[in-house]
RNA sequence: GCUCUGGUGGUGGAAUUGGUAGACACGCAGGACUUAAAAUCCUGUGAUCAUUGCGAUCGUGCGGGUUCAAGUCCCGCCCGGAGUACCA
């Protein structure tokens, strides 16, 4: 019988569907895994050879751990909402909603070719109201709490509001907007509107009004994490700072935790490196300095340092243009250098700001402060290299020892003073955090860690600085005016927003005429009279939600996705706790991966889910690149010359269709007939080929390299391409993409498959007992293969099992006992195939129910080693010793063999080490 | 610049605790079967030299070191990829 896969995959994969093996039972009484794949947006172009690496990878655990006696949650759907939809709306006048659910229903017709394992019944999509009505319930919690840092964790905003009453806020301590204090009296004096106003500075859901990424080009804000050197991520489009009344979410107020919880999670640690950096934590100093001529009560100037120790070597201050002191403390004859200044640096786009870092500019505000420790006028001057938004907006400058400062001093011809030794200041500035404290008063002859300590403990005696930490991390931006996204359950009463009834939700998206932005800064919803103004005088929100909303939390939809009373099951919740193993690209380090975070602690906090971290375990695939292949045409002609020639012609090279090369060699006919213009091409060939150059890049449409699971499913079949997708490599590796070597998985399957027939194609399996050969042979191959899942090295179990194969078919093993539990052990990578021959030898069940093999050690001991011998370290010579020996009757042994002797030349070995079933080596 | 990664045959890759470098595949070459091709099977395949046989030397980005023994550990460099970018 022939290896039909086609028939026998369509076969399983409705046998499959009808039997609903793939059902995840919470009432299994199994203990329970949950393995994830990344949410997809569903894209036009559908799936590509790159997208199912991870799916597959994600499958064969799952199907792996169901084989275990695990229950099993392995969901998949659909993180709908987002620009290309929108894009498109614009574009045709179509509804996004239209486009997307075509794109998904692609989407899953694709992916169920592959055999994936999904529980279909679990599959989402964010843009349904029935799921996003959970994302704006969510967000109205953070919108009702508070951040306390005295119990460290999210509190309702009630139990803010009680201490108001009692205390007012003198007690409180929170991560906040700075707020004024005030009395217990004071705040129950005042009105509605004023309370409100107030409790906004504390609320973990806040209108701020800031400087925000403005992307003319999309009609839209951006968070920090959409925008990539100066321009939009998605179709890279400038991006400009612009002032705008924005929700932001106080993601800061979990910095710390969102630190320390890496250490407990087993992610990458390229992650989470990624994540710290963005984070950026820094320990220093809050200092503040006495400007000259200004009172005692009047203004002082802050700044924060991680360097309080080289306060000795500060010899200029530098404010940010922004900085709310500049204009205060400017003197009259700087009063126009500094205008001039403070407008040159807001014309400047973000990107310019970047292009001209090395550029040095700033102006002096003819002010001075004084050092506190030794009483030095210190000028002040203004420049943009230093940042309003982080820290105070403000440094000292330390010349001697911070490079950037030391240039600026440069520039201007400021004074550089040393007070670190380890450098020459002149010459360069020494920012190293190692050497003796010199020129430094008190902190003379210390060493650069106590002088931190030291420094710091003589200014908060003096009550002129503290201790300060520093996060890089700011506030998320969360308003989009946009069309294609959740909109907010939030209505303005007076100007001051209040959350919508819960049992309103969900605040559906309605119906517009255009889609596009209306440019000023507000969406399409804004357009809509009716919608927006409420009969009661109030009037909706109209901005949506970004398309991060919905992905930071839709894990935990799957775990009761049809609940139409909760977000989330209690019950289910219990049970499934978080994410066991977590797949996906390493591009959503800083969005996805951290912002999910943040709203898992969140929820944490305020009771609803009982883990603090949402995925336990990450790996992130790499990326399937493109293999491109390049034609050489000969300079204006429709002539092309192969690649090997091409040094005799001018040529120009174009990209062609990879479906129309097989092994880089151009199928010539399939070419002319590819597009009109080169129906009449003509060829310069070697021999009788045309031989294509190739480029890696990335897999795209335009570059003509796209390869489609589709067409490697229909040539090979499904089974074929999973495991030819885990043989490629180590899944965290990036690689182009190659057919070539498919036929390899290819052969192997129909060698497998070949074991189970004989020469007349029946199926004929002997039930006669194995011997010691076949059940090394197979033992041997459950003990790796499983120890590889484990590991998560998919590719060399693949290997394994090709050795395994080629062994049987050496000693023309067909018998039950050993290609039985071959196949149970080989249904998680070729589940179509697995399940085939099992029915076929007489199974009436599923494979798919059958407990995993577990290898004995018994089969694998062996009584004889192969012992290398080397000489001086070089393999030698090879010798076959019963295991039992002890070392002297290994070196003895071993000293007899002829090529020792050869070597040795008559004299006694120096030194022999044997190492006793593993090596033995003589030093001569 | 800083941080993280990676560098092994013609190609994808293997070597899990310092112990036979190149498993397993692809490709290539030769052979068998065939009228022929495809498919299948067999043999060979790191490089150089020697080839009548034995063999010898080199070899995991480069240069050092530790060790009986280094792809693996240590020190210093080079190159590629990713992240980040005036973060005080």
């Amino acid at each position: 019988m022939e290896y039909n896969f086609t028939a026998i995959e369509k076969r399983w994969q409705i046998f499959w569907e009808e039997e609903g093996s793939y059902r995840t039972d919470e009432s299994s009484g199994k203990p329970k895994y949950y393995i994830l794949d990344m949410f997809p947006y569903p894209s036009g172009a559908g799936l590509h050879v790159g997208h199912p690496l991870g799916y597959i990878a994600s499958d064969i655990v799952a199907r792996y751990k169901r084989h275990q006696g695990f229950e099993v949650l392995h969901p998949m759907g659909y993180d709908a909402f987002g620009l290309p939809a929108e894009q498109y709306a614009i574009d045709t006048g179509n509804h996004p909603a239209d486009f997307t659910d075509k794109n998904i229903a692609r989407y899953r017709e694709q992916l169920q070719m592959l055999g994936l394992s999904f529980d279909w019944s679990r599959e989402v999509k964010t843009s349904d109201p029935a799921f996003y009505k959970w994302t704006q319930w969510i967000f109205i919690q953070l919108f009702h709490s508070w951040y306390n840092i005295n119990s460290d964790r999210a509190e309702e905003i009630n139990t803010l509001i009680q201490e108001f009453e009692i205390h007012g806020n003198e007690n409180v301590n929170a991560v906040c907007t700075p707020t004024p204090s005030f009395t217990a009296t004071a705040w129950n004096k005042m009105d509605e509107q004023e309370q409100q106003k107030i409790l906004l500075n504390y609320r973990l859901a806040y209108i701020g009004n800031s400087e925000v990424n403005w992307c003319e080009a999309l009609g839209t804000v951006l968070a920090n994490e959409e925008v990539k050197d100066g321009v939009s991520e998605r179709g890279g489009y400038p991006v400009v700072k612009r002032t705008m009344k924005q929700w932001f979410l106080r993601i800061t107020a979990y910095a710390e935790r969102l630190i320390q919880g890496l250490d407990t999670i087993s992610w990458p640690e390229a992650i989470k490196e990624i994540q710290r950096n963005w984070i950026g934590k820094s320990t220093g100093a809050e200092v503040s300095f006495k400007i000259k001529g200004t009172h005692e009560d009047a203004l002082d100037l802050n700044v924060f340092t991680t360097r309080p120790d080289t306060i000795f070597g500060a010899t200029f201050m530098v404010l940010a243009p922004e900085h709310a002191l500049v204009s205060a403390i400017t003197t009259e004859e700087q009063k126009n250098v500094i205008q001039d200044y403070i407008e040159q640096a807001k014309r400047k786009s973000d990107r310019e700001r970047m292009a001209e870092t090395k550029k040095i500019s700033g102006a002096f505000t003819g002010a001075y402060a004084i050092n506190p420790f030794t009483g030095t006028e210190i000028p002040i001057w203004i420049a943009d290299y230093v940042l309003a938004d982080y820290g105070k907006g403000a440094i000292m400058a330390v010349p001697g020892h911070d490079s950037r400062d030391w240039a600026f001093a440069k520039h201007f011809n400021l004074p550089i003073l040393e007070v670190v030794k380890g450098g020459n200041v002149l010459e360069a500035s020494y920012d190293a955090k190692d050497g003796e404290l010199v020129n430094s008063g008190f902190l003379n002859g210390l060493m650069v860690k106590d002088a931190i300590n030291l420094a710091i403990s003589k200014l908060e005696e003096a009550g002129i600085g503290s201790k300060q930490i520093n996060y890089r991390l700011r506030d998320a931006n969360f308003s989009r005016q946009r069309y294609w996204g959740e909109p907010f359950p939030i209505i303005y009463k007076d100007d001051i927003p209040y959350s919508v009834n819960e049992k309103e939700l969900p605040i559906s998206l309605p119906e517009v005429s255009s889609y596009k932005p209306s440019g000023s800064g507000s969406s399409p919803l804004a357009a809509l009279n009716e919608w927006v103004n409420l009969p009661d005088g109030s009037r909706r929100e109209t901005n949506t939600m970004p398309g991060w909303a919905g992905s930071s939390w839709y894990f935990l939809r799957y775990m009761s996705p049809n609940n139409n009373e909760e977000f989330i099951s209690k019950e289910r919740e219990q049970y499934w706790k978080n994410v066991d193993f977590y797949i996906g690209g390493a591009e959503h380090a800083t969005g996805h991966l951290l912002y999910s975070r943040f709203w898992h602690k969140f929820l944490f906090d305020r009771g609803f889910v009982s883990t603090d971290e949402p995925f336990k375990k990450l790996i992130n695939q790499g990326m399937i690149q493109g293999r491109s292949s390049i034609l050489y045409r000969k300079k204006d002609s429709n002539t092309f010359v192969s690649k090997n020639l091409i040094s005799n012609y001018e040529t120009t090279e174009i990209r062609v269709d990879v479906n129309l090369v097989e092994n880089d060699i151009l199928n010539t006919d399939l070419f002319k007939a590819w597009r009109p213009e080169f129906q009449n091409a003509a060829f310069i060939l070697e021999g009788d080929k045309y031989i294509c150059g190739a480029e890696v890049e990335k897999m795209s449409k335009s570059k003509y390299n796209v390869v489609t699971p589709d067409s490697m499913v229909a040539k090979y079949g499904c089974d074929t391409f999973r495991m030819y997708e885990m043989f490629l490599g180590p899944i965290e590796q990036s690689k182009p993409w190659n057919t070539e070597g498919i036929d390899g998985v290819s052969r192997f399957l129909k060698k497998l498959w070949n074991l189970f027939f004989d020469k007349d194609g029946n199926i004929s399996l002997s039930e006669e007992k194995p011997d010691a050969d076949e059940l090394k042979i197979l033992h041997k191959t459950i003990k790796k293969v499983t120890e590889d899942i484990e590991r998560f090295n998919l590719n060399t179990c693949i290997s394994s099992f090709m050795i395994c194969v080629n062994e049987l078919g050496a000693l023309k093993c067909n018998k039950r006992s050993i290609l039985e539990p071959l196949i149970i052990l080989l249904a998680p990578f070729a589940p179509h195939i697995s399940e085939e021959l099992w029915q076929q030898i007489g199974n009436n069940s599923s494979i798919n129910k059958c407990a995993y093999p577990k290898h004995n050690d018994e089969f694998l001991v062996e009584s004889t080693f192969e012992y290398p011998i080397s000489i001086n370290g070089k393999l030698r010579a090879k010798l076959n010793l019963d295991l039992n020996l002890n070392k002297e009757q290994i070196e003895k042994a071993v000293l007899q063999l002829e090529e020792v002797q050869k070597w040795c030349n008559g004299n006694p070995p120096k030194k022999i080490i044997v190492v006793p079933g593993r090596i033995v080596n003589i030093v001569v």
